[in-house]
RNA sequence: GGGCGCAUAGCUCAGUUGGUUCAGAGCGCCUGCCUUACAAGCAGGAUGUCGGGAGUUCGAAUCUCUCUGUGCCCA
């Protein structure tokens, strides 16, 4: 068959994904291997693939092909999180721009019924996608953290919680997503510098005189104001505390108080306090006793409570607009300043949170928080890069309550039920169980009312937090709720979580503290953190920048090996990847490389035996020593893999590879034009591509597929991915070095050819100097027959006399002298050598030093000693040969 | 304000326990090649105060301190 001079993957990549997934080889069933488990960190069911996704699932299907090869039983579980927040704005915008309808007029069922509707329909995609990264998952397992089960598994965790009492609904300041109208947790809101303005506004005394100047960057929230506070040593405003002064424009007094939580440096060193819409100030309020005016609707709109009417129905960044105007007419206004300051905004609506006063649930985080935070410092859960540790221990020791409720409908319902004739968040009983029908025997049974009705009980509105449904995925994937001693206890704990760093804290440590609460075991052995893909200019990846390229543009141009290559390149644990086309087109070219060595070798015929003597010689040298080269990069290759240096496994085969393989050892053995090459080396050189293409394959898995089979005639079932992963052999350094040193000698000689424009094609005499050492390296067999082809030579031979004209190199301790036609310029000669032998001599003279420092010579491993020792006598040997060559010369 | 990192070739970064050619890789750059697998290629080459300073040590890119610059997390 005719092969093309480049590699097409779109020919190879869709078609080898077919086999190995029709074939049920991503599969997994219990068995009596070890088994090599991951559970992919759901993306979300609307999300479509991205740059940090390929990346991601680029590394857990290594890691599990690696396994597979290996002889474990891998298990890499698919799925996709419903991503409430996110996933229901989707569906109200899809619901209003396709159906022309709105959340507020449809019933929780109907609109539920319209989500699962959209999910079916635009879910998922992503799973798709992964299949063209040729992503290794076991499809049959493929979970959903809204499942039937998982669903079921979510609300047994929320009983099996409140009963332990580590859950309790509270009223406390949270975080308002006003947009989404729904609340968050701390995590979810990111904080940035903004530009802002500081207002300085002036509260008068009640009887008209001057009062007190306070900052505030919110001063639609004056009319929120229950105090004004002052630090207590501060002299300017201390006839003031215990005074009224009045919120201006609706001329409410409000009392001014001391407490020495007020920074006097800050502002005017008087802070109003308004305990509906700051936290600070709501610790203060309660400390006094104040009161709590709440001025703002839930969806951020000032509301009658204000008690200024041409604000009311606005929303709060349209009032602060109009309040510059309104200070200045009531004269208040007395400057306002720029400044920067920290804006938390929503992680999904990038709306402005609002901080508010509400009843919600929480989970208390205290007890959870110790087995999880002791895990990781014990390193019974190992981090990759470990200094992950750090960030993960700084927030786990300062764990707060996390906020598990949220205003929304596309989530689990939270399993609590309250007595209907009870005013809706001021209820005083809670029953909270799986079902209603439970809850109704507790509530019978706790109001003593036997005569209550399913009818008579009211289950609570909101949906949990999605972090509070995955947190379970490691557990929930395999049944570990209802089936403990089933698959669970054969794939739990799983090995790995692969996951970027900045979700340490939705993910990471969250799936650790229900690993040890809910099943007394960690979740995963080790946690992988990827870095983030940056563009050129470091900048994040970004929808709004523009600056991410389309994933599957990048498949279609460069080819899934491709890209895995150049996202696997530059990717060093937890470290940001800069990513540029370019990293791809190395992939791409790298996969063609290894195209046309497979078009070289298919094209040789073949005869019995060697042609003659030295091409034995030297075919048999080389493919001990590619072997050799072989295994000593497989160890490299697994030290690697243990350490999860994926990226330096990756760069360690492809040198292998494209230097060793392809520029070295195909160059020794390849026959001249229209020759045969001899069967034994012929197969020896399948076998190894072959190794290679193994060894390569988690890698690069279509690429490696394709040639495994081109380069024999498979049985059906005999794949490269189904192959056992190879095992380095015996090397032999000495022998190894023996060869490093010839490759040397061919690079001198090609330098003196392109220094003195030769061809590369016309033959030379090279002699070396005849002595001990070079005798020793050259009785190798088959070494200078290499040296021979390689630097295309007519002869090398061992002489005691030097040619009389010449060019001369040094390499290692031997002189070589390739034969020239041209007269020898004999002072650029002396010159060279001149400088050469200074060079030398500095050398000699740190190792010298070295060796003549007792401490050294004490303190030293015999390794080192030894190494010095050497050094000495080579640079000796050389500087004898330069210092003899001078002499011939002059 | 508290904490964690980073600083190595023009660019992006490896460098594990202080000790072999440890001063590296890829890209870029320079020179010469359409050589018979591959120009998406081949052969060869240049490039460094390992951020500055001090210390520990026989020996420091590596450990300690300090300064400078820079990034991130938390408040």
């Amino acid at each position: 068959m005719e092969l093309s001079t480049r590699y097409n993957p779109a020919e190879t990549e869709d078609r080898w994904y077919k086999h190995w997934e029709t074939r049920g080889y991503f599969r997994s069933t219990p068995d009596e291997r070890e088994p090599f488990t991951i559970v992919i960190p759901p993306p979300n069911v609307t999300g479509v693939l991205h740059m940090g996704h390929m990346l991601n699932n680029t590394i857990q299907d290594i890691l599990i092909r690696k396994a597979r090869l290996d002889g474990k039983n891998a298990c890499w579980v698919p799925g996709t999180d419903h991503a409430s927040i996110a996933t229901e704005a989707k569906v109200v915008r899809w619901l209003r721009e396709e159906k022309k309808l709105r959340k507020a007029d449809l019933t929780r069922e109907e609109f539920m019924g319209y989500a699962y509707q959209w999910k079916d329909k635009y879910g998922g995609i992503i799973l798709q996608q992964l299949r063209k990264l040729g992503a290794s998952c076991d499809w049959d397992r493929t979970a959903f953290t809204m499942d039937p089960q998982y669903y079921r598994d979510v609300l047994g965790m929320f009983v099996d919680l409140y009963k332990k009492d580590k859950l309790y609904r509270g009223l406390r300041m949270v975080n308002w997503d006003p947009e989404a109208k729904t609340v968050l947790s701390n995590e979810e809101v990111i904080y940035s510098e903004e530009n802002s303005q500081l207002y300085y506004i002036h509260y008068r005394q009640e009887n008209g005189a001057d009062g007190v100047v306070i900052a505030t960057q919110r001063p639609e929230t004056i009319f929120a104001d229950v105090a004004v506070a002052v630090h207590p040593e501060d002299p300017r405003y201390a006839h003031l505390v215990g005074k009224n002064v009045v919120v201006p424009l609706i001329n409410r007094p409000v009392p001014v108080i001391a407490d020495d939580y007020v920074d006097r440096e800050f502002g005017t060193g008087a802070l109003k306090i308004t305990p509906a819409h700051d936290q600070n100030d709501y610790e203060i309020g309660t400390r006094y006793n104040l009161p709590v005016i709440d001025i703002l609707t839930d969806d951020g709109r000032i509301n009658e409570v204000c008690e200024y009417a041409p604000l009311v129905g606005l929303d709060r960044f349209d009032a602060r607009k109009k309040m510059k105007a309104a200070l200045e007419g009531a004269d208040c206004l007395v400057k306002i300043e720029d400044y920067r300051t920290n804006i938390g905004r929503s992680e999904r609506t990038n709306s402005v949170v609002e901080p508010k006063l509400s009843l919600q649930w929480f989970v208390k985080m205290s007890s959870l928080g110790e087995p999880a935070l002791r895990a990781v410092a014990e390193e019974q859960i190992k981090f990759f890069p470990p200094h992950f540790q750090n960030l993960y221990r700084n927030w786990m020791e300062n764990l707060r309550d996390w906020c598990i409720s949220r205003q929304l409908w596309w989530g689990q319902q939270i399993p609590a039920w309250y007595l209907a004739s009870e005013a809706m968040n001021k209820e005083t009983h809670v029953f909270v169980a799986a079902t209603a029908e439970e809850a109704l025997a507790i509530a019978q049974k706790e109001t003593g009312n036997a005569g209550l009705t399913l009818a008579d009980l009211r289950q609570d509105e909101d949906v949990l937090d999605t972090w509070a449904s995955s947190w379970l995925w490691p557990i929930s994937v395999f049944n570990g709720f209802d089936d403990p001693e089933g698959e669970f206890n054969y794939y739990y704990p799983t090995n790995v979580l692969v996951t970027g760093w900045d979700i340490i804290f939705f993910w990471v440590a969250r799936m650790i503290m229900a690993g040890y609460e809910f099943k007394g075991k960690k979740p995963f052995e080790s946690v992988y953190f990827t870095g983030m893909v940056r563009d050129k200019l470091r900048r994040k990846m970004s929808k709004s920048l523009g600056n991410s390229p389309d994933a599957l543009e990048l498949l279609e141009t460069y080819g899934a090996d491709g890209v895995r290559y150049g996202l696997m390149s530059s990717a060093a644990a937890g470290g940001d990847i800069l990513f540029d086309d370019k990293l791809c087109e190395n992939g791409r070219n790298f996969c063609n490389k290894l195209w046309n060595a497979l078009r070289l070798i298919k094209g040789w015929q073949v005869i019995e035996k060697p042609e003659n003597e030295s091409i034995a010689r030297k075919n048999e040298l080389a493919v001990r020593w590619m072997r050799e080269k072989l295994s000593a990069t497989l160890v490299e290759v697994e030290s690697n893999f243990k350490s999860f240096r994926l990226s330096e496994a990756l760069m360690s085969l492809y040198g292998l590879i494209w230097d060793d393989f392809c520029s070295w050892y195909l160059e020794m053995i390849k026959p001249g034009y229209e020759q045969p090459i001899d069967r034994a080396t012929l197969e020896a050189t399948n076998k190894l591509y072959a190794d290679l293409m193994v060894a390569m394959h988690p890698f690069m898995p279509f690429i490696t597929e394709e040639i495994w089979h081109q380069l024999e005639e498979r049985a059906e079932g005999d794949d490269c991915m189904r192959q056992s992963y190879p095992t380095p052999g015996a090397v032999d350094t000495q022998f190894v070095r023996s060869v490093e040193t010839a490759k040397q000698v061919i690079a001198g000689i090609r330098d003196v050819r392109n220094q003195n424009q030769i061809k590369p094609r016309e033959e030379l005499t090279v002699y070396v100097q005849n002595s001990d050492s070079a005798r020793a390296l050259y009785a190798l067999p088959g070494l200078s027959d290499m040296v021979v082809k390689l630097a295309v030579l007519s002869s090398l031979t061992l002489s005691d006399t030097e040619p009389a004209n010449n060019k001369s190199f040094i390499s290692s301790t031997e002189k070589y002298f390739v034969e020239f036609e041209q007269e020898m310029d004999v002072e650029a000669e002396i010159e060279k050598l001149t400088k050469e032998l200074e060079y030398q001599k500095g050398f000699l003279r740190g190792v010298d030093a070295k060796l003549s420092n007792e401490r050294f010579v004490a303190g030293a491993p015999a390794q080192v000693l030894e190494n010095e020792r050497r050094k000495q006598a080579d640079a000796l040997t050389r500087i004898g040969i330069i210092e003899e060559s001078l002499k011939k010369l002059s």
